[in-house]
Formats: structure tokens, C-alpha cells, sequence
DNA sequence: GTCTATATAGGGATAGAC
DNA sequence: GTCTATCCCTATATAGAC
């Protein structure tokens, strides 16, 4: 809780993708973190890692973050902005099948457009509970803390909250395997394909 | 590598539930350890923690596995066990999606009945990975492995293996749920409704 | 804005007593 | 079969020079 660096207090005035302009060494920090945390998990990078790749010292990590934390945090943040358009439709006293199938062709949407992120996350499952856990503070509105509100929800019928569960597993899957198994297949052809399983498993009669 | 222990070299002998008779320690750090290592992690569970909860000391642990990892190994060996039986059925060369509702049939079986192994290595997907890059002995036919070997195979047609890829991906969420949102319902039912949605989402129409 | 140097803590692992 | 004591390493984080 020591540094104090530029672009410090606006984590959502920063955006990913500049121009021409060559990114800030926050900015840098963050896409090195993102890739290693992705590769070989949160806690097995190391700071000095990080700062290897960019070609200096570890030190000169805390002058742009306080702590390694942080870096998850911030990172975490930018998975919440392209989360909060969803975050308004989502409300478990008016939910229904067709209501989730919006909702997903959104999710879907804003996974492929972000999948990098997404799959950080997907794979740090343990780091980020732990950061929920300590830094609680903020209405922390999240898209997954919503979407467990809604599928624990007794006014669904209980058939209807497994399929959304599952239509919600079925995208997810189906966005992590799309940059592997997939790799091939255009995104747009994928979130189709996507969008419309989805809609398979939320179908009245199925 | 220099620990031998009693049960050492019987990762299969020893059952899970046994009947009316104490667990060998053995068994009991196995069973500490897929707690904390579900919970917090596994990196950021610790051999002392382990033993703190058994009542003796971290270095105690070493006589009972060469390492940490040993301990993860372990478990992972487990999961394979109950995979056994599904891998003979994958076959890429002869899938379909009729064959696939076969095997997710199965598959939800599985894991349903062995959910905290699962829930585990979902939750520990970095620490996997590591095991197997280390570890590649042994004809490591996974079932993971296997899946992405059909949902990669250019002889199904792509629509049928996203649907695939979705089915496996609603299974493994609902099953992720299921000790979470849906601990109410009872797991038969849970299973019922997980295998009526795959088989929806690998219906020749959709 | 990045460095060196250092403080401090905790981890995994080993040796050997009991 | 479990313990104490210890080694060694790496990690995060801080202080302060440049």
C-alpha cells in the first residue's frame, strides 16, 4: 500500500488496445502477467519472471504495483468491465430460459472477444477466491456471483436452473477449447455455433 | 525418491471407503490433502498444514511420499482409475454423436460419484499441467487427452464436434455445481438431468 | 523510472534421534 | 512411524541510491 504510480487510479482509462502509441510499462506489465499467469499459473510466476521479460529488475515491478496481488486485481477488474453489460439483464426474480439465452449470447460474445482474460481466470480458480476473500470490499457485483444467485433460485423450476447451469458450461467449455482444439475455426463461425448450442439446451422442449 | 512406505507401491489396493476400519496415515494425508489442496489450492497448501491437521510433523509427511508432488500424483492416479473404464469407448477414429451421449453417460457417472477428485483438478489445472510435463511416463492415456484428440479429429464434422465440446463442458459444469447451487438435490437426480442434457445438446437436430 | 542491496519469511526437503 | 533440528532456496517486499 506504498506506490503510488501513473496510471495508479484508473484502471479503466487504460485500454488494451492503443494505436500506434506504444504501451505504458503498466500496460506491459500486465499483458507479460496475464500470458504467464495463463501458462504456468499465479503462483508459480514469479515477479522476477515477469520483470526478465521486460528487461529489468524485479524491483521496479512495486514502483507500478504494491504488491503481486495487485497485478491479479487489476487484471481481474478488466474482466469485470466487459462483464457489466451483462451484469444489468441478470436478475433471478425474472429469469427464464429465453431470458438466459440473451444473457449467454452476450457471455458468449464478450468470452470470445476477451478470451485471454477468461481463461486466466478459468484456470487461477484458487488465487482469485483467495483475492474475493480478502479484498471484499466494493459491491462486488460479480457476473458468476449473479449467475449462482440465479441457479440457486427456488422460483426457477429446478429443470430449468440445471439446463441454464449447463448452457452456461457448454459456452464456457466451449470458449476454452476454441483457442486449442478450435484454433482453426473462425471466431465468429465458433460463437455461433456456440450461441446456438446454447439455445439447443434452453429450449422449452428438448 | 528415497521414501518407501507400506502402502507405497499399491496406489490401486487401497480403497477409499472401507468398511468399518481405521485409514492408514497414508490415507488420511491423502484425504487432508484433497481438502486443502481443493480449498486453497495446492500451491498455497503447504506440508505443514497438512500435518498440523493430522497432529504430527511436516517432516513427517516424507515418509509416507517423496514429495509434495507425490502427493498430487496420487490423487491424479485415482482419478484415472475411474477414467478407465470410459477410455476404451473413445475412439476418434469411430465417433459420433450417438457414441458420445454413450461415453458423457458415463462420464457424468464418474463424476458424480467421485466429484471432490474432479472438482479438485479442475480447480488445480496449473498444477496438472506441471505433473504431466514433468511426468510424461507411463502411456498417459488420459481421458482429457482423448476428448481432445476427437474434438481435434477432421473427420467429424465440425458442427458435431463443437456439440460435443459443449455437451462435455454442460456435464462438467452441472456436475461443478451440483455440490454447490444444486446440494439439494439428490445426486441421482442431478445425474438424470445432466445425461437428458447432453443427450439435447448431441441430438442430430437441434 | 529503474537500479542494487537487503530484510524477512516460508517453502520443500534431508539427516538422524527416538 | 513420528519427531527435532537444520539446510537451502526462492519468494515477496522495502530502502534508498542514481
Amino acid at each position: 500500500m506504498t506506490a503510488k504510480a501513473p496510471g495508479a487510479g484508473s484502471p479503466a482509462g487504460s485500454r488494451p488496445e492503443e494505436p500506434s502509441e506504444q504501451k505504458s510499462t503498466r500496460e506491459r506489465i500486465l499483458d507479460i502477467a496475464l500470458e504467464l499467469f495463463t501458462e504456468q499459473g499465479y503462483d508459480k510466476t514469479s515477479l522476477r519472471q515477469i520483470a526478465a521479460r521486460l528487461g529489468f529488475s524485479k524491483a521496479a515491478i512495486y514502483y507500478h504495483f504494491a504488491s503481486k496481488e495487485d497485478i491479479l486485481m487489476e487484471l481481474h477488474l478488466r474482466l469485470h468491465e466487459f462483464g457489466r453489460g451483462i451484469l444489468a439483464n441478470i436478475d433471478a426474480g425474472k429469469m427464464s430460459l429465453g431470458l438466459a439465452a440473451e444473457i449467454l449470447d452476450q457471455l458468449v460474445e464478450q468470452m470470445m472477444g476477451h478470451r485471454a482474460l477468461f481463461v486466466l481466470f478459468q484456470r487461477n480458480q484458487a488465487a482469485l477466491d483467495e483475492l474475493h476473500r480478502e479484498r471484499h470490499d466494493g459491491a462486488h457485483e460479480d457476473v458468476e456471483i449473479l449467475f449462482r444467485r440465479v441457479l440457486s433460485s427456488q422460483q426457477i423450476p429446478l429443470r430449468d436452473r440445471v439446463r441454464i447451469a449447463c448452457a452456461l458450461g457448454a459456452v464456457m467449455g466451449g470458449v476454452l477449447f476454441s483457442g486449442d482444439v478450435f484454433s482453426d475455426v473462425p471466431a465468429e463461425d465458433m460463437r455461433g455455433m456456440l450461441q446456438d448450442a446454447a439455445r439447443a439446451l434452453l429450449a422449452p422442449e428438448g
